[in-house]
DNA sequence: CGTCCTTTTGAACATTGTCAAACACTGTGG
DNA sequence: CCACAGTGTTTGACAATGTTCAAAAGGACG
């Protein structure tokens, strides 16, 4: 097997601001033992339950983070290009609590979690990068816990749409990053519940045809859909 | 104001994980800057949305981290002795986005959030304890958000009381730690909602009397709540 | 005992999920 | 190019789940 990230992927990587602060030695000696592999569509890359062997690195396409019991089964985040997903279960070295499958073709970087543990407890920059992480990424499922204790599914999707314009960066029509399906999923209703939902929106001058949507009158969608800072801000 | 922990009240906060590996000046340190208050019960002691001035440890009593939006509010969690809350605000000086109310008398130290940042960036032990910590907030907070998006509230309930059982070792009968009301919001539901959920749950074996449960049958139970060890484990 | 609050109960209602069928879209192979 | 299968989406009817409102019952406490 190709062992050693090739050295064209190693700016994408350190660019991260987990990575940022790092010296440049363990940093070499990080990306030395893993390796990158790209995936086609529609591929399980990690398992719920299962052992975190490497910590990942979407470099690009799309990621699911989903969980499932009892024959059910749920998104719980999306990853898009360039982050780490299942930092924590490294770090813990506990099993992973979600399980991850690509979305799109993706090219993904792969760090055994064993050298993450040990640049950790040596390299104290990545050590307080790491804590920057968690802590945001623990607030993102606080957010989102509260998006979905604090919301019914229809201002759940009337955020979630003003989210996207806003990271789209505000023009009136925008596409769906995601399947229907699995929108639905994330947002924590069925599809047949979706489909409603944007019907439910119209009132609110939203528009659907297919996977684009337009949003007529962003004020009076967010009169409607209330976001708060405490929910909706990623970047806080 | 007295300022300055008392230094009976040291050990406590020292046996925590996340001081453990503390050098002792640096813990006599914040531990000078940082002092403790006793609250009567149904005091506000933090409010989302404002700056996060304190890293606050409960020594004694019960505190619930709450959540409110557009007039509606629920209960994302308690803290029970002795543990810290609000850590990840603290180390992004980020706004809450919980509130904290004492549910009972309680004895809670705070430490200036300003102190524990120039702690963590020059303590390196401190760092890599508060990562374990924040993993651990972590993974407990996807817990919730599975046990939310994959239960229906029967099942959360009954999976609950198993973990009542477990926590308080098994005896058949327990005594539930939380007022039915808030229990209700922790859950997910209302108030109305649980009571008829308790009486769901007779068929299993379960008996209530006032705040006094019953489990006659942990199997019959068990069988019905399916507890999972990526959703019920607290220890993982 | 009376007051206040929580809990329970009942009935109506709203929301969401399920099932089945129709429809739309995509890509394949003839 | 078209027919076709396969998949995802929408629609409708219905069932299940959860909420609301009102009222009664129970407990705690002065």
């Amino acid at each position: 097997m190709f062992v050693g990230m090739p050295e064209s992927d190693y700016p994408d990587v350190r660019g991260l601001h987990l990575f940022a602060d790092m010296a440049d030695t363990r940093f070499e000696e990080l990306m030395r033992g893993s390796y990158v592999q790209n995936f086609p569509p529609q591929v399980d890359l990690i398992t719920e339950g299962d052992p975190s062997d490497f910590l990942h690195i979407i470099l690009s396409g799309t990621v699911a983070l989903s969980s499932s019991w009892n024959g059910r089964e749920t998104v719980m985040a999306t990853v898009r290009p360039i982050s780490t997903f299942i930092l924590a279960a490294t770090i813990k070295d506990a099993p992973y609590l979600m399980s991850a499958k690509t979305l799109k073709k993706s090219r993904v970087a792969l760090i055994p979690s064993q050298d993450v543990r040990n640049v950790f407890a040596t390299d104290h920059g990545f050590a307080r990068a790491i804590v920057t992480e968690l802590a945001q990424c623990y607030r993102s499922v606080v957010k989102a816990q509260k998006d979905l204790k604090l919301r019914t599914s229809l201002e759940r999707l009337a955020n979630y749409l003003l989210r996207q314009h806003n990271r789209l960066d505000g023009a009136t029509t925008f596409e769906l990053t995601l399947e229907k399906r699995r929108l639905a999923s994330f947002l924590g209703m069925t599809p047949e519940n979706l489909s409603r939902a944007f019907k439910g929106l119209q009132a609110y001058g939203v528009e659907v045809r297919g996977n684009t949507i337009a949003i007529n009158d962003r004020d009076d969608l967010a009169k409607f859909a209330k976001p708060s800072a405490l929910i909706d801000d990623f970047s806080s």
